[in-house]
DNA sequence: GCAATGAGGACTAAAATAGTACGCAATCAG
DNA sequence: CTGATTGCGTACTATTTTAGTCCTCATTGC
C-alpha cells in the first residue's frame, strides 16, 4: 500500500498535538488521553522523536515535553525519519548495495531517483501545514527540483 | 521506512523485463529465471498484473505474457496499485472514514493532500521511464499541480 | 491424446509491527 | 530528606502482514 506505519501516523499526530501549545510542557499521559492513544504507545514514540532530536524533554514534577525547534522547522520527513527510519522506496534505493538482483533487475536507479523525489516532497511540508485545522489554500504549484524524470507525463 | 513492499519490487522489475521485448510472449518460468526470483513468486506476481488489467495471457504451450498496452501508457502507481492496493499514507486518505481519531487528531485532511502529492508523483514515472538502463536526463521542473502545501520550504 | 503453460486456491513460515509490563532515574515540593 | 511525579529504558508477547510453497485444474498447440 505504500502507506505509513502505524507509529509515524502517531507520531505526526502527537507532534501535531504538542505544535498546538508551543510554550507548555507536554506530559506524556496528557497527550495521550487528548489523541485517544495507549499511553505506553504514545510514551514509545515521543521517546524516538526525542532521540531524533525533535523534541525536548524535561524529567521530573511538572516535566514533559516540548519542540526543539519552530513547527516550521521540522518536517513529515523528519518526523517519519525519526520514527521508521529512512525514507526508501526499495532496499537498493538507501546505497548500501545489499540488494544482490541490482544487476539483473537494471531498475534500481530510477527507484532511487523517484525515492528521491518522495523525500523532497515530504520534505516539503512541515508541521505547521500539518497541524492547520482547515485544509491549507493558496494552491501554488510546489516544484520538485532536479528530479529529472523525463517530461511530466500528462499530470 | 515507507517503502514498498518486496513484492511491488518484484513486480516493477518484472513488468520491466516484459517491456524490454514487447513483442514477444514471455513464460513466468522464463522471466523468473533471468530476473533470479523464484518461479512462484513471480508467477503471483504475474496473476496479480494481469487482474489488473496491465498485462494480457496465452494459456497452453507457447503462451505467456506479454503488455497490456505501451510501457509509456503504463505508470509505477499502476504497477503498485495492481500489486499492494491503493497508495495512501495513512488510513483515513482513502476516503473511507474509519479511523475513528479523526476527530483528535486533526491532522487527516492535511495527510490526504500529501498522499494525493505523492500518488501523482508516482504517476508521472512510467514503466518506460523504469526500464531505461541509463538514468533518466533531461532535468525538467516537475510541478505537483494543485497540491496547496504552502509555500515551499526552501527545498 | 499429450505436453506445455497459465489460473486459482490453500497452506505454511517468517518477519515486521503494535502493544504491554515493569523497574530505574531524575526532579520538584514540602 | 522524603515522597510524589514524571520521563527512560528494556524486555516480553501478541497480532498482523508479508513472503513463499505446493497442489490441482483449465487451456492451447502439436
Amino acid at each position: 500500500m505504500l502507506k505509513l506505519s502505524k507509529m509515524s501516523d502517531y507520531g505526526a499526530v502527537v507532534m501535531a498535538q504538542i505544535s498546538r501549545h508551543p510554550d507548555c510542557s507536554h506530559a506524556a499521559a496528557d497527550i495521550a488521553d487528548r489523541v485517544g492513544l495507549p499511553r505506553p504507545t504514545v510514551s514509545k514514540t515521543l521517546k524516538l522523536l526525542l532521540r531524533a532530536g525533535l523534541l525536548n524533554s524535561q524529567r521530573g514534577a511538572n516535566g514533559g515535553y516540548r519542540l526543539a525547534r519552530s513547527a516550521t522547522a521540522i518536517t513529515v520527513r523528519d518526523i517519519i525519519t525519526a520514527i521508521d527510519g529512512p525514507v526508501a522506496m526499495t532496499e537498493c534505493s538507501h546505497g548500501h548495495g545489499d540488494c544482490d538482483l541490482m544487476a539483473s533487475c537494471g531498475v534500481a536507479t530510477n527507484w532511487q531517483r523517484v525515492s528521491m523525489a518522495v523525500r523532497q516532497l515530504l520534505d516539503s511540508v512541515t508541521l505547521a501545514d500539518l497541524a492547520h485545522d482547515a485544509p491549507i489554500k493558496l494552491p501554488v504549484q510546489l516544484p520538485i527540483q532536479s528530479v529529472a524524470l523525463g517530461e511530466a507525463h500528462g499530470i
